[in-house]
DNA sequence: TAAACGTGACACCAAAAGGTTTCGTATTTA
DNA sequence: TAAATACGAAACCTTTTGGTGTCACGTTTA
């Protein structure tokens, strides 16, 4: 059974709230009520963010005497990243094309 | 005023369907029936999902006789991209940190 | 010109998302 | 031991999301 991924990393990256857990666990482990408190929302909600971060693997957490303590898995987000690289070409072109076009631009004048 | 983004790039970005249709305009421009056919879904529906995408500055439309023909614009993947930067260093610490424990535990044998 | 095609605009709907509050329970602390 | 703390779980609510079908209208095509 395991986890169940009932959601997937690019749902679970797509809401700015858990973006900001993310970052803050980034920082260092932090326990859910240390979270809670860079929000202006209830606990019970925080909790179920880190519930979907947690279907995406991005994070974890343990139990540690009456606190939890959640742990960033930054991993899963190479997918996104894998996903971004097809396109990346795509813009990159476009700005070859825009210095391209400018450098031409700046030697007419 | 101009396209008030409604819908910001991660968003847009986190539905499987406006995914594939972002593919399918990275090969080509596509009038709205052509994408329709790829997909098991009405026409209104596609045509919601390429309103989203095109709040999110990520594809544009202009109408050519009774068809309305899409584009891809992938420049908005690049806040996703700078996004993701943040945690890229992250995974490869960890990766490099795998590196060395599985060169470390091959010469031990 | 009549019929077929492609689209936009609506109205509508069920389910999911994002919140809340309350209550019970384990763990610390005073 | 009594009170405070940290949490999980459940019930509930509103808004958004992702989909449908219908209708009217301009554009092509036969």
């Amino acid at each position: 059974m395991s986890t169940a991924p009932n959601h997937d990393v690019f749902q679970a990256v797509a809401d700015p709230t858990r973006r900001r857990l993310l970052k803050l666990l980034a920082q260092n482990d932090r326990a859910l009520h240390e979270l809670t408190d860079h929000f202006d929302m209830s606990r019970t909600a925080i909790s179920k963010h880190l519930q979907i971060l947690s279907e995406a693997n991005l994070v974890s957490g343990r139990k540690s005497g009456r606190n939890k303590i959640y742990h960033l898995h930054p991993e899963p987000l190479k997918e996104v990243k894998d996903w971004l690289a097809y396109y990346e070409k795509f813009w990159e072109n476009k700005i070859n094309m825009l210095k391209h076009y400018v450098e031409k631009d700046d030697s007419d004048h």
